[in-house]
DNA sequence: AGCTAAGCGAGACGGTACGTCTCGTCTTGAG
DNA sequence: CTCAAGACGAGACGTACCGTCTCGCTTAGCT
């Protein structure tokens, strides 16, 4: 983790890491969670299992980090200068990543969660609070502001505003559309103003 | 399914099939997900896989079914008269659920929905469809007395109620505790008034 | 067994006996000893596998059934007038036997003898035993006859004559061509004259 | 097969070889060949069974292949210095392992040949074909020497000599004792006679 | 320049679950 | 009492994935 990790014996060489990486995402895309196994993304980037194995400790952890690494080259926070402007284009953000080939990677993680905790504990740190702690300070701001009924739990109006994507994504019960996400973030907003 | 259903051969012991359940039930409930393998299932039965695999296609549809068979004792639609009672009540009783281990064998079944598409399509249909129904007709009543804005997609209603729940059930950020379920309610119901 | 079997109830069905040795015998013609499981043998005949275990004890008895009977339709003793004819025309008429898909079915018999020893005891009564009866009082007569070389066990010289037929209808190293079996009854004709 | 057989990968683990067909060897002899599944040789072994399927392609190979280790075990081709007492010695070599819980094992691969082919060309190729080279190369020498009848077919030759061992083995209707071994040899051996 | 520690590809290995198959028994209702 | 249909318990089969391990080779930085 260090900067000056690593002393004697050769350097790891990032090529790989990379393409293990990619190789798990394109796997994920193709095939859903079911086909990145551990042989296939191995096979797949031209690499050891046990390479793998001695940079990340179980399959989840490649996984979420594949996601994690894509996510960062996604998001964007953009400062729009209302609660409302912030909030509704934060929220369409993530519906737009949800209907790529991401999604699936982010529902996938969410599956690996439920058996192995260690890989839940990772991606709420790695992933939830990483999104969620500059949410937080918006919501801060704009509560200071006047634009949001005081005394309202940031993690609550979070997940009101999230949670019916992830419910789509993982249920697929219904499509994350436009029109979806518009009428969401409208009833949830209104619910959300002073007075 | 039809009540004239066998004609001929030996007909189905259903004693077995309700064993087939419990068993299911009760792995899930002492080892979590991981504990309800097939052949764990079948021995803890007292029934050869052979059998299970006759009237499941898969492991999922066992555990799927096992749940649904769950949901039906538990849950109870109660009519309090208004439509903020009814929801309360009836997303009181879900999360109430949800806190038990049914709730992490329902978290089993939507990771295992990631991988298998047709355990999706069952849980979709045996699952919500079913839970849906009763609940969209209460808001169409609801609509009619004029205690819910017009217009409202009902799919989009339930969502934003049940889906906060779920949220926490599987990413585990936050726990489903009173509170959290109170608020949430309040918040989502003060945005379906009417005017 | 008796002509005035049953007394009450259903009389068997001759018919159904008929069906199920017929279709044992389509079976191990089509398919060697793998494809006449007790299903299939079963669902062929448009039985039910309930009444071949009626009827038998267990698979391998049905297997040896249809193959006794298929050797006494095909089986024909001669007298030629001398023992080296009578015992060629026996070894030949084998030779041919075992050379069309009766013959698999031999080989699907003995290699069933080898994991169930009542179908071993079965065979040979059935089988064996039957053959042999006639073939020694043959030897018995060429013995006192002159024709013989006395002294010889009559089990080792049926052993030395029919053995080689055998030891090629299950290895499959050589065939059980015509040549074979001319320089296989030479050799051993030629051992047993007197002097 | 060649001496610098790997370049890369872990070598593959002879011991592990060694604990299965010893294993194998060991059910074979206590329980029968049906005490040999795959479940049990690899239990017994130590191994997983993904072990033994990676170099036998089915339980048949690696019975058969115990069998041919032990078999080169137990034979050895002597020289006694004349075509009769070669053939004497190796005969009764073989009628001394077949009275052993080797001859069941035989016995069963060669039951298994019937339902399947590869098997049996297994065997032939790995069993067979290498004992009776030797022993063809032993008749061609008889034969230059003269103490064979010229023109005899070696493959009838040998079929002739090992065949009643291999049905009494198999047919278990007489067994296989010094006194047939003797009398057959006899027979036989003065078939082969020059003039 | 050599030594040595680590990275790495290949792939064997133990473990464990999967879903399929066949056997022989049992249970209906019709005939 | 027989039969067709077919459910059932038992248990072997062969496959797949997991995470660990052991080889021999390669690639640095340290001496």
């Amino acid at each position: 983790m260090s900067p000056e990790a690593h002393k004697r014996g050769r350097p790891r060489c990032e090529h790989t890491r990379a393409n293990i990486l990619a190789a798990t995402e394109a796997l994920l895309d193709e095939g859903g969670p079911g086909a990145a196994s551990m042989d296939a993304i191995a096979h797949r980037a031209g690499v050891s299992k046990a390479t793998v194995y001695r940079w990340w400790p179980s399959r989840g952890w490649v996984v979420l980090e594949s996601l994690v690494e894509l996510m960062e080259r996604e998001s964007a926070f953009v400062d729009t200068g209302s609660l409302a402007g912030d909030l509704r284009s934060q929220v369409r953000a993530l519906a737009r990543i949800l209907r790529t080939s991401s999604g699936s990677s982010i529902a996938a993680i969410i599956a690996e969660m439920q058996t192995d905790p260690e890989i839940g504990q990772a991606f709420r740190e790695a992933f939830l609070a990483r999104r969620r702690r500059s949410a937080k300070e918006m919501l801060a701001r704009a509560e200071a502001r006047g634009e949001l009924r005081p005394g309202l739990d940031p993690e609550l109006v979070l997940d009101l505003l999230y949670a019916p994507l992830y419910l789509r994504l993982l249920l697929k019960h219904q499509p994350i559309d436009e029109a979806f996400v518009e009428q969401s973030l409208r009833l949830v907003l209104s619910g959300l103003q002073p007075d």
